[in-house]
DNA sequence: TAATTTTACCAAAACGTTTTGGTTGTAAAA
DNA sequence: TTTTACAACCAAAACGTTTTGGTAAAATTA
């Protein structure tokens, strides 16, 4: 027996909607003992409230709102898995509520700035996420100003609210102090340009493993390459290889490196895990398509995603922004070899 | 001057809320001139309807239904990026008129069926796109039942509802055409297995244009690969090179069989795009992550999502069911030579 | 000219919640 | 004992649309 409304659902239990409303909503002024009778009976009765009912009593939408650009950096195809990724976490947090994304795709700037308009203005949506946070951001004082309960995937320098991101810095430490617990001593670098924040975190923590593990950065075998294109990091690793026939190890910062640096070591001759240990920053490509794949620290982002909603639904209560900064490990997949010594 | 609601654009036009309604609405008892004059304000004062209030009072809910799966074949990376072109494909359609997507996305079949029942049952949600449909399909059926209006992105064998979908047999016939316009003659093709639909018709398409082009079909170099492990398809490309030495070409089902093929070639020093012509359907790794990058027919999945929510939205006037297969593109990446000699 | 149909509009009800502004009865404080 | 405070509940209003069931005037037909 389906009873649908909250009207019925009251007559069943001798109440007013008031206080079944009252009682479902965890106000204060039901008694503990007509509130379990209420959510027994609504559990009984499998009754939803009509969010659309619910959304225009209260002027407040449930949902959870998010924008994905399809322009500049994030129109290219690796990074969209990444959001994929994210988003499943989210959904998989969401899930459980009776809540829906209200997602919306931007192909501008401008009909960024619009999706969030349209959520919030229209939509009344209460409950956002937002991603690749600046500096100075305007969708931050938007959002402030319109009192919007929000979560950044990302974070930037000056930061006044709540946010998940991942650890790069910590992801190199890890790198790097996987590498000498294998015995390599001589570790190259190559990453992107450092004005992708991402990259400037991971130098540091790079530099940070060094010094910790008392090895002496040397600036010959730090290397910055193309964001995208393979052919750069396979130039340079070629020439890191010829120059330097003592190195242990490379880093690649993204999967476009890693690629490169393969056809590197094939058309050289030199076996990844064999002659020289590879490893690199988790993604699709490295983890199925490459030969061989290649070990990796891998990033949990779908946990990021779920993360960044149980904050989102949490900090109603508190005061404090929240914060979560994933932990990232290591993925073996034979590319790095043991260079410790039997006796 | 922001006017909220129906209510003040009613007083400010001398009319009642009804014929606001039905004058946006585009009901027939408003006469024209006093259609144009409502629109003409709403426009002014960039009116937006409530969609909360407009969705209770006619219990239907305009945003669009769609759900991903988690699970299966769609847990893939590769594929994942295909939902991803194809939705954003539908945003863009979408985005003009006011509408949201909902989306919501399923761990397992459970949740799948769970989540269509979340959106039409509780959602009120009218117009759904659902995907890779099967014969006897229960969404078909549930979505019949409840009288929801829905296109399905892939099609099944028994068709009676609209849909749109890739033509993977034109797909074939086209990379064989572009390969005889080369003056190719022995073409080897590695398919998947065809239980698998698109493989099924991929094949299809290959041995119809090799009978229009009358070149007997060869079973010998009609080879099948594993869905996902390169290294299958790198020991087929071995073995088809060294039995065929007058070989002029290969075609690739998928990304990864290309990856295989391109690491046989490297092994056995044959130049692709030199001594071997090599193509394939598109995707994200063999259009920037390969080397050399590989010649492919193009699949429109973003035209597909837009189409998709065209008929969506423009089938309540018909009681036919719509159709629309997209037209592939071959697109030139070097991997194919030319054999025709000059003079 | 009278009867009928059509055109163009509207008042009020309905949709299913949440929220406001209470009331009643009991317990604690004066 | 009287006053005050609090706990537990409720009737009615509100949210902003769409829809129902009309009406009055104009146009058409008889």
């Amino acid at each position: 027996m389906l009873i649908v409304n909250i009207i019925k659902l009251a007559k069943k239990l001798n109440l007013s909607t008031t206080t079944v409303s009252r009682a479902l909503g965890g106000y204060s002024d039901v008694s503990e003992q007509t509130r379990s009778r209420v959510i027994d009976f609504a559990d009984r009765y499998n009754y939803r409230p009509n969010p659309h009912a619910s959304n225009l009593a209260s002027n407040k939408n449930k949902a959870v709102g998010f924008v994905i650009p399809l322009y500049g950096l994030n129109n290219n195809t690796l990074n969209q898995i990444s959001y994929f990724k994210f988003v499943a976490g989210m959904s998989k947090q969401i899930n459980d509520e009776n809540i829906l994304f209200n997602m919306l795709f931007a192909k501008s700037a401008k009909e960024e700035k619009e999706s969030y308009e349209k959520l919030v203005e229209i939509n009344k949506v209460q409950n956002i996420i937002i991603h690749n946070v600046r500096i100075k951001d305007p969708r931050v004082e938007y959002l402030n100003q319109k009192k919007i309960n929000f979560v950044a995937w990302g974070r930037s320098k000056k930061i006044n609210y709540s946010w998940v991101d991942l650890d790069n810095e910590l992801s190199s430490e890890m790198i790097v102090d996987y590498l000498i617990s294998k015995d390599h001593k001589k570790i190259a670098f190559i990453n992107v340009e450092e004005k992708y924040n991402f990259a400037f975190l991971r130098k540091k923590g790079f530099k940070k493993a060094l010094r910790k593990n008392s090895i002496p950065y040397d600036s010959s075998i730090y290397r910055t390459t193309s964001l995208e294109d393979p052919s750069f990091t396979k130039n340079i690793t070629m020439e890191l290889l010829e120059k330097n026939p003592d190195l242990d190890s490379i880093i690649c910062s993204t999967e476009y490196a890693s690629v490169g640096a393969i056809e590197a070591c094939v058309e050289l001759g030199i076996k990844i895990g064999k002659d020289i240990s590879l490893i690199t920053y988790d993604g699709p490509v490295v983890e199925s398509l490459t030969n061989p794949k290649i070990t990796a620290v891998a990033h949990p982002l779908e946990e990021l995603g779920k993360k960044a909603i149980e904050i989102l639904m949490n900090q109603h209560k508190n005061t404090d922004n929240i914060s979560y900064l994933a932990v990232p490990h290591i993925i073996e997949r034979g590319s790095v070899r043991s260079l410790i010594k039997s006796n």
